[in-house]
DNA sequence: ACGCGATGCGCC
DNA sequence: AAAGGGCGCATCGCGT
């Protein structure tokens, strides 16, 4: 196998512009020096690499760098996804990544005494003991400033220039020539294909509707405004419109009295002593559902009445502004430490479930957005662990018949069949839908290790009310449906007497260490969709940019919720886009899921909405429309 | 002016 | 024995 590594200089990522111009290119394969080629040089150099299936590609965060160079030639892209496939990439900043979850220092890295950036500054100082720090905080360093050079031949390019560019490409090498010693970690390979689908995703962008916007913001201020006074009156908000919390805290005190609740660290504090007069006020909480008890307290009231109009105004509104200039650039990040993604700047993984802030974001013209999500995905994860664990699971029994997970228990709290129960959840019966959102609840908290204890908060947040006695019987008739579940839960305890364990999933083999109990509960529930969503993202998005007989190439993947993903598809065919779609995130996540038959469901719109669902009329999936719509479709035929 | 911990909340 | 978790981000209040 020969090795080459490479990096590319470009000009500056801007807003919309999020893979940029190729400048040039360094390369280093082992072999006397590293060296630099212009465009043309280095489009021609990485793809006869790509092409050569006895080359490894090297570097770090190689999915910019081939989404640079795919950018400056597309005819490169179907050999990308192939080289991606055949597992030919070693990006040294996924190889940190991966371990840094293993040996649980992916917050703290005790090396270097604070969260690991897995920059290249970062791991040349930690593997090649380099200080790279003082170019890039040099202002006249070269790093940005490669687009001055456009065009320029190499002769004439100043020394500095050219030797930034070329440690580049040569430190990777060094850093990789060490890391291969350690192997290769599960998951190593997928994680570059879905690194690169995350990448031009991102890179690709989604769009707001300007008026949409302004819409929403003038909506959400007016809501403040009419508050705002009375709330100054109180003392809760300053002249300045920026929250008194102290005032906030007095009053819920002085509502709740003794029985108002503690925050976090003031229930610590309180196991160990007695707290002031002043800590009382200091610890007091003053979340939603706290304020929901302060009734008799108007002003308090009212702070919750305009929360989320607040919430939204100052956090999401000038997110949702960003891209009514330029589609929206988020950063994906490709792996934490449950295998799942995270998304900032903005974090589109995040925008809340009630109208308003989603129904800002619209495919571009003559595209239509795709939603596809998988059913109960995590439960579908969770089950497979089972099975791997202990060879079955009645948890997979009553997914494979087709059963309603939540349905199926709530029957079992009826003490009915499940049939009856599914007959009268359609029939609209109000107990049993009741009933389901409890056993909703039950499926979703108790997975994790929730306590009988804290069930009652949780399916409070829920909309259901019941007593502590209630949850303890709850909890053990969910365990008593769900026998393996017992011995999960012992599984994982047995590896936390000793303080906190190394978390290996059975099936996929990664590693994540300083897994603490809840934690590893959780590590079976999310894990095998994080990665089997992520794989079928890496398909949907080889076929819309690389493959012209799939009915997804010309559509774009533009968001991805976990277990959801979201394309803008063409117009013309979107029928055929979407069912590509559901059957290759089924396919996909089966290969992680093969005992447990996971399901997903595409449906269309023209804006984001989370309540769209499959509207087929002679065949033809048609965009859902809002029953209540507040805006207009923001293109329409 | 800026850094930072605590808190709270958005999502899955 | 008991124990949902994973994220990103804004704000507040305090400290340097």
């Amino acid at each position: 196998m020969r090795n080459l590594s490479f990096d590319t200089e470009t000009e500056l990522i801007a807003p919309g512009r999020y893979a940029p111009r190729l400048i040039c290119g360094s390369f280093y394969d082992g072999d006397f020096s590293p060296w630099l080629e212009l465009r043309a040089g280095t489009i021609k150099t990485i793809g006869d690499a790509l092409e050569d299936s006895e080359t490894r590609i090297i570097g770090l965060n190689l999915a910019f760098d081939l989404a640079v160079v795919c950018q400056a030639e597309p005819a490169l892209l179907p050999t990308v996804f192939d080289a991606l496939d055949a597992g030919r990439f070693w990006d040294v900043g996924l190889f940190e990544r991966l371990k840094a979850i293993a040996l649980n220092h992916f917050r703290l890295d005790p090396q270097i005494g604070r969260r690991p950036s897995f920059s290249l500054a970062e791991l040349s100082s930690k593997y090649l003991g380099k200080d790279r720090s003082v170019e890039k905080n040099d202002p006249n360093s070269w790093r940005l400033r490669y687009a001055e050079l456009d065009g320029i031949p190499l002769e004439k390019w100043p020394q500095a220039a050219k030797s930034y560019a070329l440690d580049d490409a040569k430190d990777p090498f060094e850093i990789y020539e060490k890391q291969a010693r350690e192997g290769t970690p599960p998951l190593f390979k997928e994680t570059h294909s879905h690194a690169f689908a995350l990448h031009l995703m991102a890179a690709w962008g989604i769009r707001t509707d300007p008026a949409a916007v302004a819409a929403l913001k003038k909506r959400l201020q007016e809501r403040v405004d009419a508050a705002t006074p009375q709330l100054i009156a109180s003392g809760i908000l300053r002249e300045n419109g920026s929250e008194n919390t102290n005032e906030t805290k007095k009053r819920v005190l002085a509502a709740l009295g003794s029985a108002a609740p503690l925050t976090k660290s003031g229930e610590k504090l309180a196991s160990e002593r007695d707290l002031t007069e002043d800590e009382r006020i200091k610890y007091t909480k003053t979340s939603a559902d706290v304020l929901e008890e302060c009734g008799r307290d108007p002003a308090l009231s009212l702070r919750l009445d305009i929360a989320k109009d607040r919430d939204e105004l100052s956090n999401f509104v000038p997110r949702l502004e960003l891209g009514t200039v330029h589609p929206i650039n988020a950063r994906f990040s490709v792996l934490v430490s449950t295998g799942r993604t995270a998304c900032s700047k903005p974090n589109l993984q995040n925008n809340p479930r009630r109208s308003g802030v989603r129904e800002c974001f619209v495919p571009r013209p003559g595209f239509v957005f795709v939603f596809c999500d998988y059913h109960v995905a995590e439960l579908c994860s969770l089950a497979q662990t089972l099975i791997d664990l202990f060879g079955g699971s009645k948890m997979a029994d009553e997914i494979n018949a087709g059963r309603d997970l939540h349905v199926a228990f709530a029957a079992g709290l009826a003490g009915v069949s499940y049939e009856d129960a599914l007959t009268r959840y359609k029939a609209g019966d109000k107990t049993i839908k009741e009933l389901r959102q409890v056993a909703k609840a039950a499926n979703f908290g108790y997975p994790g290790g929730l306590s009988a204890a804290r069930f009652v908060d949780y399916a409070a947040s829920m909309g259901v009310e019941i007593s502590e006695a209630k949850s303890k019987e709850i909890r053990s008739a969910w365990l008593d449906s769900f026998p393996e579940m017992r011995r999960y839960f012992d599984w994982i305890a047995s590896q936390t007497r000793t303080g906190s364990f190394e978390h290996i999933h059975p099936r996929t083999g990664f590693i994540r260490g300083g897994v603490s109990y809840c934690d590893g509960c959780n590590q079976g529930f999310q894990h095998l969709t994080a990665i089997g969503a992520k794989d079928a993202l890496f398909s949907v998005a080889r076929e819309c940019y690389s493959d012209p007989s799939s009915p997804l190439f010309g559509s774009r993947p533009v968001v991805f919720v976990h277990d959801e993903i979201i394309i803008e598809a063409p117009e013309t065919r979107l029928t055929a886009a979407a069912a590509r779609l559901e059957s290759i995130m089924v396919d996909q996540m089966r290969r992680y899921t093969p005992d447990v038959d996971c399901k997903a469901t595409a449906a269309a719109a023209r804006r984001w909405y989370k309540d769209a669902q499959p509207v087929v009329l002679d065949g033809e999936l048609l965009p859902w429309t809002c029953p209540t719509p507040v805006l207009k479709p923001a293109f329409s035929r």
